[in-house]
RNA sequence: GGAAAGGUAGCUCAGCUGGUUAGAGCACGGCACUCAUAAUGCCGGGGUCGAGGGUUCGAGUCCCUCCCUUUCCA
């Protein structure tokens, strides 16, 4: 039976470029997506900018732009993050369209009509210089428990008490920096706590199969809390000023983001059917009918924070608006995404620049297969290390994978002009594939991505020693043994197939490669070409090669901890993608070499930055002028122990702004696989500004 | 503060409803091999399964308490 399947991954906020931490959940969401393709089952992939909301209309406000030209600019520069990742959206749309403006009113108006949405006057912290009612997020004050300065409206991050806004002490509004009034304004709220509601909730958590149990847990625990933790009804209004969707018949009134936000998946796929796409997908039926129909499965994969939305309020309003709106059959959920154990910051822009490794030539299968080895099915963090990830790929990719192609295809080009034969029951061979490629099938299924790497590389394991103890290199000198050669290396290569069958998932690009070139197919893999036996091969061209660890380090260090600049394509250009894509190794000339200004520096002042975890910042003597330059070196030297030291720097490179202010330059400092960082020096009697060479 | 998830070899992780001496990969040490963009094969060292109690003939696996990590509290 085909199945008919709709998947979305969670919309990314439209206030700036994606992280690393949205790309780990489209990898996630894309190999299964690509897993069901290739068991035949039609499958549509969309996904949207969330582009509404006060953050997006506060940051158009300070760029001097409208909120529709920062979402469109945002969203032009989503493309180079999903070809390069290999990402397989079917399509990417808006929630700032009017497909969702016509949805949500839609949507609102059945609840209305159910009878789930009331007014209610409530009084919130109101701006009077801004004119505008304040989120709990632009309200800071002194924590009501501990005094501590400067907390937020919600919580106190020093002692971590949760409160409302109004129990800060001297709040102020950290838009205008003027004290809050109180004010009030009818709001309208969605009746959640409704018995029907409730009772329609238990039921859609309790079904089985349908979430994973840790959710469900964290989702009852909300539903059936008591006292304080009572299920509450849910605003659904902002007021104007507001950048939304307008509430019907309710001038100067909005949805809160996060009610058209889920409605922005639907929006999505109605834009993908109007513009033809769907059908273009085999697809014949209209938006309408092909969301009301029974056996049309809608699946979403978010992240663990969003759980309350998604299994709460969605299903809710989904429920009670009606056919032809149905509920989800699923909503996956993963973990976050860490670095060396840190968790990223969003608003930091801590963790990889996913641009920034592209851009340094890594390849994105790399990552993908790193995280797919790393993935399970439950609600876990991840952690991407990069020592493991070089082991990982190397060793597994390269070593075990692609190794069995390179030294079985080059017998058969050898010495049977790429034609494979095999010796003995080639059913059987036949049958043990098909038994291998059902037990990957059911961990793909089940989103045990690690699951099936192991078993994956397992199988790679076996090949690689079966291959091993006929010892092919000793045949290949014996003509009479020619048919037995040709059989160890042809079920080598029939090994390799079905492994790249199965890795494809994973890694679309090199298994279509295999296909196409290796193998000689016309068409990219299916999951039933994993137990066909290959009868020939084309000559073997080199197909992955292996991670330098130098391109970790580069990673990692030319990111600066700070906030990445406003625009990061801007700094694409300064970065020529040939050179580093080269890698450090790569020879210069001497002219190359004579384009960098190096400079013997005096430090003159040495300093800690608020704010930075690696940062110091630097006062440089050249000489002729002082400069200041932020160094990644907090973590190895005492800023007193620096004042007055001579050191090397380059002079003519391009200044960076960092969030902390400009770095007019770089200090050299030299680091290695091991721990430790050690900044160079020039011996006495050089003096400041001193040329390098 | 309330709650959820997790804490297993140096690292990353498997261990289903409790059952023989706790597993894999990587890393490390040794050996072998040469077909492979240097990779593979074999052998080995290494864990009081966060801590402490309890249930049981038997617990990493169940119960209680505590500690630590991450997250959520609309």
């Amino acid at each position: 039976m085909t199945r008919k399947i709709f998947v979305t991954t969670a919309l990314p906020y439209a206030n700036g470029p994606l992280h690393i931490g949205h790309i780990m959940e489209y990898i996630q969401a894309d190999i299964w997506v690509r897993f069901q393709r290739m068991q035949g089952h039609q499958l549509h992939f969309v996904c949207a900018d969330d582009a509404h909301g006060a953050p997006i209309m506060l940051k158009a406000e300070s760029e001097g732009v409208t909120p529709q030209q920062l979402v469109t600019r945002i969203a032009a520069g989503r493309r180079p993050y999903l070809e390069g990742f290999h990402l397989s959206f079917d399509h990417w749309h808006s929630t700032d369209s009017p497909e969702n403006t016509q949805l949500s009113q839609d949507v609102y108006a059945r609840l209305v009509a159910a009878g789930l949405v009331y007014r209610k006057s409530i009084e919130q912290f109101y701006d009077p210089v801004k004119g505008m009612f304040l989120a709990d997020r632009y309200i800071k004050g002194e924590c009501p428990n501990c005094h501590s300065p400067d907390q937020y409206g919600d919580a106190c991050e020093v002692c971590s008490t949760v409160y409302a806004p109004t129990d800060l002490i001297n709040p102020y509004s950290t838009l205008s920096g003027a004290q809050p009034v109180l004010k009030a304004s009818e709001h309208f709220f969605f009746r959640l706590s409704d018995p029907k509601c409730v009772a329609f909730l238990k039921e859609w958590l309790d079904t089985p199969g349908r979430l994973q149990p840790q959710v469900v847990n964290k989702a009852r625990e909300w539903l059936t809390g008591s006292g304080e933790q009572a299920l509450g009804d849910w605003d659904i209004s902002r007021d104007a000023p507001y950048f939304g969707i307008p509430i019907p018949d309710a001038p100067g009134k909005y949805f809160y983001v996060w009610l058209d936000a889920p409605i922005g998946y639907l929006a999505a796929l109605q834009s993908y059917f109007d513009s033809g796409k769907a059908r273009a997908n085999g697809e014949r039926r209209t938006f309408t009918e092909f969301l009301a129909a029974a056996d049309t499965e809608q699946i979403h994969f978010i992240g663990k924070d969003i759980i309350y939305f998604h299994n709460l309020f969605w299903p809710a309003m989904l429920k009670f608006a009606g056919p032809p709106y149905k509920v989800p059959d699923h909503v996956y959920v993963h973990g976050f995404l860490t670095v060396s154990g840190e968790k990223l910051s969003k608003s930091r822009g801590t963790g990889i620049s996913p641009l920034r490794y592209l851009e340094l030539g890594m390849n994105a299968e790399w990552l993908r297969y790193y995280l797919a080895a790393k993935l399970n099915a439950n609600v876990e963090d991840l952690d991407f290390n990069p020592d493991d990830f070089v082991a990982r790929v190397n060793s597994d990719l390269v070593g075990k994978y692609v190794n069995i192609a390179s030294r079985a295809a080059s017998f058969i080009t050898r010495h049977f002009n790429g034609q494979l034969a095999y010796q003995g029951d080639t059913e059987q061979l036949a049958a043990l594939a098909a038994a291998h490629a059902f037990q990957v099938q059911q961990a793909y299924e089940n989103r045990e991505f690690g699951k099936a790497m192991r078993d994956i590389m397992a199988l790679a394991d076996r090949i690689n020693h079966d291959f091993d103890a006929r010892q092919p290199w000793v045949l290949a000198k014996d003509p009479a043994r020619a048919a037995e050669l040709q059989d160890v290396c042809s079920r080598a290569l029939h090994g390799f197939k079905l492994l790249s069958v199965l890795l494809a998932p994973v890694l679309p690009h090199l298994a279509a490669h295999v296909a196409l070139e290796l193998f000689g197919l016309e068409r990219r893999f299916a999951w039933s070409d994993a137990a066909s036996l290959p009868e020939r091969i084309n000559p073997y061209q080199h197909l992955m090669t292996r991670v330098d660890a130098k391109m970790l380090d580069a990673l990692f260090e030319a990111e600066p901890p700070a906030a990445p600049p406003p625009v990061p394509r801007a700094a694409s250009a300064a970065a020529p993608a040939g050179v580093a894509a080269a890698g450090a190794v790569a020879q210069i000339s001497i002219d190359e070499f004579k384009r960098i200004d190096l400079r013997v520096a005096r430090i003159v002042e040495a300093e800690t930055v608020a704010g930075a975890d690696k940062l110091l910042k630097l006062t440089l003597d050249l000489g002729s002028d002082t400069r200041t330059v932020f160094a990644g070196i907090k973590s190895a030297y005492e800023p007193a122990a620096l004042k007055g030291r001579l050191t090397v720097v380059v002079a003519n490179l391009a200044p960076r702004k960092m969030k902390f202010g400009v770095s007019q330059g770089m200090v050299l400092a030299a680091s290695g696989e091991t721990p430790g960082l050690f900044l160079l020096t020039a011996d006495a009697g050089a003096t400041p500004g001193m040329k390098v060479s």
